[in-house]
DNA sequence: TCGCTACATGACAGCGCTGTCATCCGTCAA
DNA sequence: TTGACGGATGACAGCGCTGTCATGTAGCGA
C-alpha cells in the first residue's frame, strides 16, 4: 500500500506517543480530553506534536469513533446574499472549534437535497444545519435518521426535526403591508420571484395584511430573483395595473431593480410609488432613495444555529430548541408617503 | 465500541458482497472500477447495493487509500459576491462527480490561511482550489507539499504552485482608465477599499494607464468594500479634489455607492462625473444610470479550475496548466462623457 | 496498617475499506 | 494435448485512530 505521502510519511499518533514517552492512548487523550491526562504527560505530548509537526488523521479518527467533526450546511443556493450572511454567522461561531464546514448546495431541487443528505449521512457529520422546514418526505426521513444534532433554519415550523432557528416570513411581510397602509398607500402591489416556500409565505403574509390588496396587482415568476428581474416585473405590474401606488418586493434585489426602473420611467419614489423590500441588505439603507425593508437577522440565525449544534455536540442540552428570531421594519425614504 | 448507528448499523461493503455472492474486494472494485469486474458480478453488486441501501464509508475508504474525494476551496470571504460566483462555477463542474466541496474561509488573514491549509492537508483532499497567488511563504510551502493537484485562481502569477486560472487585474483596470480618457474625462480619481493584492493591482493598473491621474484623487481604505463605503469615499474624494470628473471604483459595490451618493449630492452622472466599476455584477447593467464596469469571468474561473482538478484527479494530464482569462469592458451610461 | 476510592495509564481489538499479491479459470498457440 | 497467458477473483493485512476494559498508583479515612 502506498503511504500516499511524499518524503517519508506523515508522523502518526504512535510517533508522537513514542517521542513523548507515553502510550498512543494517552497521546490521543492528551489531544482530545486534556483534563483527563496528567499535566506532565499532556505537556510532553504537546511538545512532541510540535516537534514532529503532527496532524491528526481525520479519516482514522472518523473510522474509529464513528463520527467526524464536519458540520454540514445544506442550502439551496450559494450565490444568494441571504445565505452568504447565514454562512458567515456559521463560520463565526465555528471559528477555532476544529469543525470544518461542508456546504451542500441543492439549487432548490428536492431530489438534489435528498442526494445531498445521503452524502452527508455517509460522512457521519458532527452536526447538520439545513435551510428550510419544507423538506420532501424523503429528505425529512433522511434528517430524522441522521445520527447527529440537526438545526433547521430560515423558517419556522410546528414540528421541526430536531432544533430550529427560524423566522416568520409571513409576519415580516405583514409589517411591510401595515406600514404601507399607514403611509397612505391605497393600492399596493407585490412582486415575487423564485417561488420557494419562504417567498410564498412572504407573499401570502403581505396579501393577508395589506389594506386594499387586489390580486391583479400581483406579479410572480419562478425565475430566480435578480435586480434586473425586479425592474422587468415592476414594468409589468404598472402596465397591468397602473393605479398601483406602492409595491412590496419579496426581497431587496427585486426592490432595487424596481427603484432603478422607476427612475428610468420617471416615476417618483415615494411620491407616486412606494417601494419596500425584504431582508434589508447592506445597500438598502444607502440607496437613493433609501429603501424601506424588513430586516432579517441572517447572521444571527447562522451563529445561533452553529452554537446550538456546538452545545449538543459537546454533550450539553439545549434549553431552547426552537428559537424564533424577529424581523423588524426599517422604514426609509422609499415609502415616505404619497404626494398626490 | 459503539457502532454510532441507530437501528442496527449501516450495511457495510461486506454485507453487500455477501448478498451479491462475491468477495468484498470484488464488490469494492465493482463500485470503483466497474470495467475490471465481470458484468454479472457488477450487476449483482449493484443490486445488493440498492437492496441494502448501502452507502460507502468515506472515512474507511480514505484511511485505506490515503486519499479522500474532497475538493477543498480556500477563499478569503464567503460573503463576497465575487467568490459566490466562483463557488457556483466550482459546484457546476463538480456536480454529480461525487466530490464534496469543503470551503475554507480565511477572512483575508494569512495566518488563518496557513491553518486552513494544514487542516486541508490532514484531510488528504483530492484537489485544492485556492484564491490568490500571494500566499505567505508558509502557505506557499503548505501548498507545494500538498499531495494533490492544486489550482490557484483569481489572479495571475509567474510561478504558480501547480495550476492556475487567473485574471490580470491591472490589465482590466487599465481598460477602464483608457475608456475614461476616451470619453473625455480629464481628472480621474480612484476609490479602493479592502487593500488585498488584487485590489492593489487594479488600483496600480488604473493609475498607470490613466491619463492625467493625480494621487490627490486617490482614496483608499482597508475597510471591506460595501455600497455604503463607496458613498462615503466619493464624498471624501470630492471634498478633497473637487475638480475630479470621473471615478474608477475597484469594485461594483463601491461604484453603486458612488452612484447613490452622486444622486444624493445632485451631481449629474455621467455629465459632471463619470463612474466606472469592476466585476460587472448583476445589478450593474440595470442600474440607473447603467454602470460601466469591467466584466470578469468569475463563474468560468471556478468552472475551469474544477475541471482542471477533475482531469488531474482522473489521472489525465492538463494541456494548459496556466489559463489566463480575459476581462472585458462594458461601457454604459455612467461614463457616457462630460456635458460641460 | 489496611482497604477503598479516584485518577492516570495502557493493552487490545477493531472500525470498513483498499493495495498487494496470489490463485483460479478459460482460451489460445504450438 | 500441453503450457503459456490474461482476465477475473479472492485472501490477507493494515491504514491510524479510539472505545472498552484492565491495571497500576496515590491519597485518604478507619
Amino acid at each position: 500500500m502506498s503511504k500516499g505521502v511524499r518524503g517519508g510519511g506523515r508522523p502518526t499518533l504512535a510517533d508522537v506517543a513514542a517521542r513523548a514517552g507515553v502510550s498512543a492512548i494517552t497521546a490521543s487523550r492528551a489531544l482530545r480530553e486534556p483534563v483527563r491526562v496528567s499535566p506532565a504527560a499532556r505537556e510532553a505530548v504537546e511538545r512532541a506534536v510540535r516537534a514532529l509537526g503532527y496532524e491528526r488523521n481525520a479519516a482514522a479518527a472518523m473510522l474509529a469513533s464513528g463520527r467526524s467533526d464536519i458540520v454540514g450546511l445544506v442550502i439551496p443556493s450559494v450565490t444568494n446574499n441571504v445565505f452568504a450572511d447565514v454562512l458567515r454567522g456559521v463560520y463565526d461561531a465555528l471559528e477555532g472549534t476544529g469543525h470544518p464546514v461542508q456546504i451542500g448546495n441543492f439549487r432548490y431541487a428536492p431530489l438534489a437535497e435528498e442526494r445531498l443528505l445521503a452524502a452527508f449521512r455517509a460522512q457521519r457529520p458532527a452536526g447538520l444545519i439545513v435551510a428550510g422546514t419544507d423538506q420532501s418526505p424523503g429528505g425529512r426521513a433522511a434528517l430524522a435518521a441522521m445520527d447527529c444534532p440537526v438545526v433547521q433554519i430560515m423558517d419556522v415550523s410546528d414540528d421541526p426535526v430536531d432544533m430550529l432557528v427560524g423566522l416568520d416570513h409571513a409576519e415580516g411581510a405583514a409589517l411591510a403591508a401595515r406600514h404601507l397602509a399607514e403611509r397612505g398607500y391605497r393600492a399596493p402591489g407585490i412582486l415575487a420571484a423564485r417561488m420557494d416556500p419562504r417567498t410564498r409565505k412572504r407573499a401570502a403574509g403581505f396579501e393577508a395584511a395589506a389594506r386594499g390588496f387586489d390580486p391583479r396587482r400581483r406579479v410572480t415568476t419562478h425565475e430566480p430573483s435578480s435586480v434586473q428581474l425586479g425592474g422587468r416585473m415592476l414594468a409589468d405590474l404598472l402596465a397591468r395595473a397602473p393605479e398601483t401606488d406602492a409595491v412590496f418586493c419579496i426581497n431587496d434585489d427585486l426592490a432595487l431593480g424596481a427603484l432603478f426602473e422607476a427612475a428610468r420611467m420617471g416615476i417618483a419614489v415615494p411620491g407616486r410609488l412606494g417601494v419596500a423590500g425584504f431582508n434589508d441588505l447592506e445597500y438598502s439603507a444607502v440607496a437613493e432613495p433609501a429603501l424601506t425593508s424588513v430586516a432579517t437577522p441572517r447572521l444571527e440565525m447562522g451563529r445561533r444555529a452553529a452554537e446550538m449544534l456546538l452545545a449538543r455536540i459537546g454533550g450539553g442540552a439545549v434549553a431552547d430548541r426552537r428559537v424564533r428570531l424577529r424581523s423588524a421594519l426599517r422604514p426609509r425614504a422609499s415609502t415616505a408617503g404619497r404626494s398626490l
